[in-house]
DNA sequence: GGCGTGACTATGG
DNA sequence: ACCATAGCCACGC
């Protein structure tokens, strides 16, 4: 039995970076603490890495590390599609860092509190 | 159970 | 701003 249920987990994750809206971006580390596992932002990384967002759809170029940088970047086809991504939607990315990551930075509990 | 690893983070110098 | 350190935790060996 296992204390930690990662289906689940990965499930909330996915929904969560869903949410994300088009032209912000979010860290790894404010996605576990909205999911209610603060301690989680490596396992973050890890669902999406495995998430295959090409196919399915799903926004994983917005979620960088919580100093706005392409920490992920080496899991997309070439290693500046994820800056492509992100430039496509008006994000500034120089040397592989976002630019004005204070305002870019969407926090999904600010969204959450309905 | 130990140990290294990883799309991480907070803190202190 | 940069670097080191220490937490963090699933996973494979």
């Amino acid at each position: 039995m296992k204390n930690f249920d990662n289906t689940f987990f990965t499930y909330v994750v996915i929904e969560i970076v869903k949410t994300i809206p088009y032209g912000r971006a979010t860290s790894y580390g404010a996605i576990a603490k909205a999911a209610g596992f603060p301690n989680m932002s490596r396992m973050v990384g890890k669902v999406l890495s495995n998430c295959d967002s090409a196919t399915n759809n799903i926004p994983a170029h917005r979620v960088v590390n919580s100093k706005g940088e392409l920490s992920g970047r080496e899991s997309f086809g070439s290693s500046h599609e994820m800056e492509h991504l992100l430039a496509k939607e008006g994000i500034i990315v120089c040397y592989n860092k976002i630019k004005n990551w204070a305002k870019v930075f969407w926090d999904p509990i600010s969204e959450i509190q309905l």
